[in-house]
DNA sequence: CACTTTTCCCAAAACGTTTTGGGAAAAGGA
DNA sequence: TCCTTTTCCCAAAACGTTTTGGGAAAAGTG
């Protein structure tokens, strides 16, 4: 214990302390003008390739690395995206978020970016704490997620012109930039698939309609039906009221099974797939075999469970990447109408989308 | 909606696009000098509170905020606290980490910081993350979770004396800020209490004990049966094994009640309760009347269960706060060795938790 | 009144980059 | 050789703040 810890120390020595290099102090070493240093750098031409390798080594060597404050007050910009998370709305029982969030994450320090994180407790402090973002000159751009039918913070960021790409979409007549999942598509698929196996009596168990992405999933669920020639039931339909704590999956499901003519198939979204499972077993119902089952989303919970849950998987990670490029672009200057991206969710089948029995 | 649309624009107008206005604008708005406006907005004594009141006045006015990236360049501070995280170790399955961020984010803002987030793949890029943030200057200080028992970060760290907090404890000689949930304690209390009840049977469901605070949380089963006078039986011990995909709280419980002499009661970490209820129903058993069961984080699913669970409740909203105020001190230079702070954690008793029928 | 102290303000420097606008030397062209 | 081009480098300015180090006027003191 002793070695180790007086070992450490001594080998790294007094002088390892992050003994910060500077633009000044590298081109006094390399007897060169701070300009051509930092043009080397930079790859200029009109720097010969001779000095610009030797700069580059000693720039590796001494661990030089451009004060990245300076170099924003210089290039007037912050290099720094901003985005507000709200855990009200449970973002983070999902894996499909920190997926998204991975994705964008990577492609910003890609960048040579700063990903800025405001944590909002309700509606009203996320748009405070954009506000601190934007009016405060604190990010380049902004990130939304979750997005509302109505968003406050879309028309916000429109009205100053202020870059930003939204995961989602939202009810606004100027031209925006987003990244989209396609949920429409993919219910309408999941839904066809299940009517392809002769399922006439499917369920939906939705978010809150309040959100834009709940709207498409229900409207694929009624296209999914007209297309398959089934009738629109009401009474196999649940969607989110807004914070009603007496609504659950479980119960749904419960309720669901009350009727005269019960569901054979369910959709939903994976995170409600633990009360679903509850109920039936409650029921003795078996899933898969007496009660076809797909959720949205491609959580752990889906693969590992027996039976394995049959999914539509958006890919969240990519998403945040191509949310990323276009902030890119659009910070640059390019016209956000230009991007407008929706993705396609692939659906996996796995153990609990059998025919009817 | 034509005239909607058309009323929002003609009702914003276009000078509204954020016209950003600067120290030496504002002075000359002023007729001030750029240095006494500045000492104006900060309180300084040698400006009168005369013109300190009019400067303020028309700074509101204006809307003037002072740029934060050149205030960082002259303070010769980013103003910015690192954190990172990564989504392998599930993370986000847990509302507590929400909770932890959400008391950082808010502590942070609160004093004019920001918190810059990086999301590492595994514990490689994680290291590689925040050696980008240390030497890249582009943080004053980093906060740490989800500590190892050995974990190289605290090294890398304490080597170049760089300012730092842990949500956590590890194995390290040399002194450091943390804050840390007395895991120990609570548990010890849980299992204490469940013998009070008169279970004799306690069984533990564990997390990897490479990571340090599973470790406390077995420390304090193994106290608590001491202190009641009961037998360890590593038979009712279950403990992750680093990524092994076969375990699951499901499996483990199944497993606890093949024993010829199963426990009353179940000592977990409430992320395991969704496996724990299913095997139990599977069982035949009903939680809380045949087996107790005390879980460690309040989620809603302990809320809302029926029965409802009992929890441990750590704080994380305010160890999060009180992370941030540590790390401020650390960061003016304060010893970090006199902030290590261990904070209780409450027991809540629900329904889950009755003496052994 | 003459001197000191206090009050109130400001010009200049500094933080560490990148960009601008040359300018000297070397190379090319006749 | 002389002129033009190209190559290679650099001094100075700029980004927007805060801090430093006064300094002039007003107020107090004897």
């Amino acid at each position: 214990m002793f070695l180790e810890q007086s070992g450490n120390r001594i080998g790294f020595g007094e002088g390892f302390k992050s003994m910060t290099i500077n633009l000044k102090q590298l081109s006094k070493l390399l007897k060169l003008s701070p300009t051509t240093v930092s043009r080397a750098l930079a790859d200029y031409p009109d720097v010969s390739a001779k000095t610009r390798a030797r700069v580059k080594q000693m720039a590796i060597q001494q661990g030089y690395q451009p004060n990245p404050v300076a170099r924003r007050l210089q290039k007037g910009k912050t290099e720094t995206i901003g985005i507000v998370i709200t855990p009200e709305q449970n973002y983070f029982s999902d894996t499909f978020f920190i997926d998204l969030l991975s994705g964008i994450s990577n492609q910003i320090t890609r960048a040579g970016y700063e990903l800025i994180l405001g944590v909002a407790s309700d509606e009203e402090h996320e748009m405070q704490s954009m506000r601190r973002m934007v009016e405060g000159k604190r990010v380049d751009g902004m990130i939304l997620t979750l997005i509302r039918e109505q968003d406050p913070r879309v028309g916000y960021l429109l009205d100053r012109d202020f870059p930003f790409v939204l995961y989602g979409r939202t009810r606004e007549t100027r031209p925006y930039a987003f990244v989209d999942m396609n949920g429409k598509q993919a219910f309408e698929k999941a839904c066809t698939y299940l009517a392809g196996l002769g399922h006439r009596r499917i369920a939906l168990l939705n978010g809150e309609p309040g959100f834009m992405f709940p709207v498409g999933c229900r409207e694929g669920y009624e296209s999914g039906l007209f297309l398959s020639g089934l009738e629109l039931d009401p009474d196999l339909i649940r969607e989110w009221k807004h914070k009603d704590p007496s609504q659950s999956s479980y119960r749904w499901t419960l309720e669901l099974f009350k009727n005269d003519n019960p569901p054979t198939a369910i959709l939903f979204q994976t995170e409600a797939v633990n009360g679903i499972f509850k109920a039936l077993d409650e029921l003795d119902l078996q899933p898969g075999k007496d009660v076809a089952l797909i959720g949205y989303d491609d959580l752990e919970i889906a693969r590992i469970h027996r039976p394995s849950l049959s999914v539509l998987r958006p890919q969240a990670r990519e998403a945040g990447q191509r949310v990323v490029n276009i902030l890119m672009e659009v910070i640059k200057g390019e016209d956000p109408g230009k991007f407008q991206e929706i993705h396609q969710v692939e659906m996996v089948i796995r153990e609990t989308s059998l025919p009817p029995s």
